[in-house]
RNA sequence: GGAGAGAUGGCAGAGCGGUUGAAUGCACCGGUCUUGAAAACCGGCAUACGUUAAUAGCGUAUCCAGGGUUCGAAUCCCUGUCUCUCCGCCA
């Protein structure tokens, strides 16, 4: 959530920063509900702070045996008056929750503004893509051919938009994961978790899926919800935490499943495991001293591409303008692999810092030796990367000619040394 | 699934209807002493929100959470959550 603060004393500019990301305030509501906020806070706290004080003297007055009748009578109008003053103050802190939980975060100075990811800016290139002299496959049509991704039975186990992967395909997709969480952990410094999968409403909460997001996760019958990233578990872990600035930057890493409805994205990428209710996810997560966030950004988008660049795929790196950014987020970097087969690049990572949105949410601080109170960390999330979209970008970049796809070279020792899969004997 | 016990400040641990945001100890910070350190002694030490120019005052809230009883609740009642012990079951 926003500093309230700053929906107090600058609305304004507020309001038409929200508006760059295609967020619509209503400033006028707004002020109504502050107005409205201040005057009856103010009365009831007087009258609360009227009745404790009565309710001391009649305390005193009982001790020393004095007649406590007229305080009591005094108290009991004060009574009814609070009582009515309460409710309306909770009313109004309610309708002014509800406005501040659906407002997104504020774009960086330094995101481009537009409308939506026609107006993404490329930052950098890595990798040519390379040149098939035959017909390249898709993902769906090398698993057939190598016997490794079945989505029929995904569908009759469970329907659309889920994926059944075997044998070496599998193995690979395995094999990915490691892969990547060994980087993470050995190469940059994460920290491995192994999380919860299902999550209460809090932590949806706290880093920012709930409550305006409610449609997009699976929730169970005992109101827990299927995380839709391991962001979430992971990011909360220092939800209602003070932690000491000598333990900053705090870095964590899982490899979890994923689960999204997909609510609304009926039509698009319907083949394939581009997207599915169900995938695999590397992620990282950084908690971070406020003055670092924005290079612990560069560092971790960083971390992103080196996996990309040990599998030698072909990526660019792209800056989301502010009408593409997710809720949360300050500024984005998404990593876009390429995807020979579609003869374009396509999403595999998204990095994002969100400075102090969903540190406020979760009320997660620091203590630092100087300062007196303790102040807000800044969390950064990022994939380190979609295992899944991974997987395709491998059998599509590798592909032979005979449909048999090379095991990258980083790949091969997590494979049992294997070079190839399905080669023709 | 059955039976019982519990949840208080960074930690340990009192309090069980009145002036208690909460004793005491430890930890931490400042000071006295000391060549320095330790010990001893003195002082300080929660968070959020509101008000405000103010990180000054003042106010409100917070003793797991949410309801209730009461003039007044950390203390009494109800519901929920979590933890622990024993039994059962189980990977």
């Amino acid at each position: 959530m926003l500093d309230p603060q700053l929906l107090r004393t600058e609305l304004e500019v507020t309001a038409k920063k929200l508006a760059e990301r295609g967020y619509d305030l209503d400033v006028a509501g707004w002020q109504k509900l502050e107005q409205a906020r201040k005057t009856i806070q103010v009365e009831t706290e007087a009258l609360q702070n009227k009745r404790t004080t009565i309710s001391k003297s009649i305390g005193q007055a009982k001790a020393k045996g004095d007649d406590i009748q007229p305080l009591l009578d005094e108290v009991a109008q004060i009574g009814e008056q609070l009582e009515s003053s309460k409710k309306a103050l909770k009313d109004i802190l309610t309708d002014m929750d509800k406005v501040i939980l659906y407002t997104p975060n504020l774009a960086d100075e330094s995101v481009p503004l537009g409308k939506d990811e026609a107006d993404n800016v490329e930052v950098r290139k890595w990798g040519e893509p390379g040149t098939f002299d035959f017909t390249v496959k898709d993902h769906v049509e090398l698993g057939e051919v190598n016997r490794g991704l079945d989505a029929e039975s995904a569908a009759n186990l469970s329907g659309s938009r889920f994926t059944l992967l075997t044998g070496e395909v599998a193995q690979m997709h395995r094999a990915l994961a490691q892969l990547m969480l060994d980087m993470h952990t050995e190469k940059h410094g994460y920290r491995e978790y192994y999380v919860p999968y299902l999550v209460n409403a809090e932590t949806m909460k706290g880093s920012g899926q709930l409550p305006k997001f409610a449609d997009d996760a699976f929730i169970t019958e005992d109101e827990r919800y299927l995380i839709p990233t391991a962001e979430v578990p992971l990011t909360n872990l220092v939800a209602d935490a003070i932690i000491d600035e000598a333990d900053l930057p705090i870095k964590l890493t899982a490899h979890t499943p994923c689960f999204r409805r997909e609510a609304g994205s009926y039509g698009k990428d319907t083949k394939g495991m581009i997207r599915q209710h169900q995938f695999d996810k590397v992620e990282m997560v950084q908690i971070v001293h406020p003055d670092d966030s924005f290079s612990a950004l560069e560092e971790m988008t960083g971390h992103a591409e080196a996996i990309l660049q040990a599998l030698e795929l072909p990526y660019r790196t792209i800056v989301l303008c502010t009408g593409d950014m997710g809720f949360s987020a300050t500024k984005t970097y998404d990593l876009e692999v390429w995807l020979p087969a579609q003869n374009t690049y396509r999403e595999i990572s998204s990095c994002s810092n969100c400075v102090d949105f969903q540190a406020r949410r979760m009320q997660a601080r620091y203590r630092s030796a100087g300062a007196k109170k303790p102040q807000l960390v800044h969390t950064l999330n990022g994939s380190g990367l979609a295992v899944g979209r991974t997987l395709i970008a491998v059998m599509e970049n590798y592909q032979q000619a005979d449909g048999s796809i090379k095991v990258p070279t980083v790949l091969q020792k997590y494979m049992n040394g294997k070079t190839h899969i399905n080669q023709p004997e």
